[in-house]
DNA sequence: TTCACAATCCCACCTTTGGGGGATTAGGTT
DNA sequence: AACCTAATCCCCCAAAGGTGGGATTGTGAA
């Protein structure tokens, strides 16, 4: 018997798949939570080892983006499948990287769900067709870096953010005023559409810039 | 309707294949040859444009691995499904590789190899479990032994920034005070030997902590 | 039983950052 | 010439973050 645990913050998607999982004799569901803290929770007190993790990749909070890492380092042997609503790559990639083992969308009929469960379970993976090609499109040509709409003098700046240096730090390092470094950082957060530091650190990173 | 060639050596593989792709309604074959050779010569006299072929990856003569980089020539946007008894993981690389987008075992079920078809056609790409399995694995980060200091909470904590999030909104989503996180914050910066936010989420990204 | 430490919260004070205005200069386009 | 943009700098003010102290509770190890 496989034990399933379902992360899912949405109650109309938590219900009826825990509703189908706890009624199939190969499965057994102790914990439907709705956050990952929730489910950390549950699984320390939880008797049964996790062998699968349905765990929504949008969650409040911490998102299940940043979980894998949480829940791995508890549980090294679970296997994750992530559940999204979107076709969104960079997730996926980074979902990946981080070792979570299939990417389902949430409308998959609820036997291919089942299906997805035992294959991974058995040391297999199920991937969404979309995701699939992805994947595969990844491999055949080194993708084409999408051509930034930063100026050479913004790139640097981030690139200084992206190091952890403050806007003091910036100035010094750049020859420039500490006003001259904040109006630039204006700039670029009006054209990323983020209106932190972290933002964009973390949007570098991820490679969306 | 989708035009679906298959090219594949083996009799009692070919013709139940045929059989059942010829009598879907879904599809249309044409073509059911035994070399790539032939395959060649068939797509030319073909009034139909190929959608789909089935490839078998161990053909004698012209092998799939290498009919692929052919097929792509003469056809550039046909969508090439492997076929393979072996769970041979070169030979799906260079597949891959070469611009297949699909990859099954033969003793597939023939229910799951229409899906995989109709998937195909509609710009996704159908591997068997351990075939993605082998994907996954090869984007997946080696883990990092380093063996964090941090506490389970402040992982938490350090999982919210790396999200872009304030002070005031990681509170918000673990339920806590504002001074509560600004607190352990201060505890994650002296473990870290780091003194802002934007070093933790620098470090995070880089598999630091 | 002490002792350490994680987790929770609070206050005060200061620095850094973010958003709203500007301005000037230099370089290119239309 | 009129216009745009990048790059440079300035001011002000509010919000967020960082530092240095606390306090309390609970748990688990020495």
């Amino acid at each position: 018997m496989i034990s399933v645990a379902i992360v899912e913050d949405l109650e109309d998607i938590r219900n009826p798949l825990f509703e189908f999982i706890s009624t199939r004799e190969e499965f057994i569901c102790n914990i439907a939570v709705e956050s990952v803290e929730d489910f950390l929770k549950a699984a320390d007190k939880n008797d049964f080892p996790v062998d699968v993790i349905l765990l929504d990749i949008g969650l409040p909070g911490i998102s299940g983006l940043n979980a894998i890492k949480l829940i791995k380092e508890k549980l090294p042997d679970v296997n994750i499948i992530m559940l999204t609503v979107f076709d969104d790559s960079d997730k996926i990639f980074g979902a990946i990287q981080a070792g979570a083992v299939g990417y389902l969308m949430k409308n998959t009929p609820l036997e291919k769900i089942k299906q997805a469960i035992i294959d991974t379970y058995n040391g297999g993976t199920t991937l969404s067709p979309e995701v699939a090609r992805k994947l595969l499109n990844f491999f055949e040509k080194p993708k084409s870096k999408i051509e930034s709409q930063l100026t050479e003098k913004e790139k640097q700046i981030v690139a200084c953010m992206v190091d952890g240096q403050s806007f003091k730090m910036i100035a010094a390092n750049l020859g420039n005023t500490l006003e001259t470094i904040k109006s630039h950082a204006k700039n670029i957060y009006r054209k990323l559409h983020v209106n932190s530091k972290a933002e964009v650190i973390a949007k570098s990173f991820r490679g969306e810039i």
